[in-house]
DNA sequence: TAATATTGCTTGCAAAACAAAAGTAAAAAA
DNA sequence: TTTTTTACTTTTGTTTTGCAAGCAATATTA
């Protein structure tokens, strides 16, 4: 099933892919949390079922959200890594804590609200940039760690 | 049904009030395209149900994201009115919008590119506020033509 | 004033998406 | 070589979505 879209709208379009409840959770999963096995996104505590995981994982790879490796030492387990495309999806999730942070707390008192909390509201460019820029090292790195071998 | 989160993780939050494919989209016509009426909103391009539209006002105003009224002349058509809380939306839908441009053209070649878009692209900030400004004037109209009556 | 149209829904039913639980096959570890 | 782990798939519901029709209250037209 090649994406369907309901009209030239970038704002549906956008959600026609965004729009439901866990394409963005498993993207911020590996974008904040650095899961990257179908393995890391079960124990998370959003608790996705495997078949919904399955299903996700697979259309995100369609999209070209994400793309699915393995490390050449290990024909069994799959990694799961962001592209460019899926890494330009952080300042959508920035945006979206933002307004968490600002307007949900009267309805979702115990939202966390920690330091880094703190530096997002001080500056959002800056928290997605350094999310990004942290990704694209830890994507380095897994590339140099895979031609080594 | 008072909203159900799925744990105290601001984006997640976030995409347990906003995760679906119509919530977001009504929020847009309503600050962009300028929809307030029942009706408006089934006469749209992205040509929502009217059960579902129905079910998700009822849930944008249990939220607080929109508000209901009527202006004191017309008994029968309902108002649906952006809340501060439904315009602090306005920068998630701009970021949205943002990533459909740079990110959805290569599986979605006919999404609009006018000069709005050219705006948006320039400066989202600027756009978003543009946006909110431009809403909130109007809303003052309608408070003004209501007090007159 | 009576008939007609409009607005804002609700209801019923089929299809699709979502979810919990269990099962499975291949690979890795003990 | 047995056990465990990983990455799924399958099965069986339940919930959400979507289409079509219906309906009541208000507004408009004749």
């Amino acid at each position: 099933m090649p994406q369907d879209f309901r009209c030239n709208c970038p704002f549906t379009s956008a959600l026609d892919v965004l729009g439901d409840k866990w394409i963005l959770v498993i993207v911020k999963q590996m974008l904040i949390e650095g899961k990257e096995t179908f393995k890391d996104f079960t124990e998370s505590e959003e608790a996705i079922a495997t078949n919904i995981l399955a299903s996700k994982l697979k259309l995100l790879e369609e999209v070209g959200i994400i793309i699915k490796t393995k490390r050449p030492e290990n024909k069994k387990t799959n990694l799961y890594l962001l592209t460019d495309k899926g890494l330009a999806l952080a300042p959508i999730l920035v945006e979206l804590a933002s307004w968490s942070d600002g307007n949900l707390r009267d309805i979702h008192p115990t939202i966390v609200n920690g330091e880094a909390m703190e530096l997002l509201r001080n500056d959002k460019t800056a928290f997605a940039n350094a999310l990004m820029n942290k990704y694209k090292e830890k994507l380095a790195a897994t590339k140099a760690s895979m031609n080594n071998q």
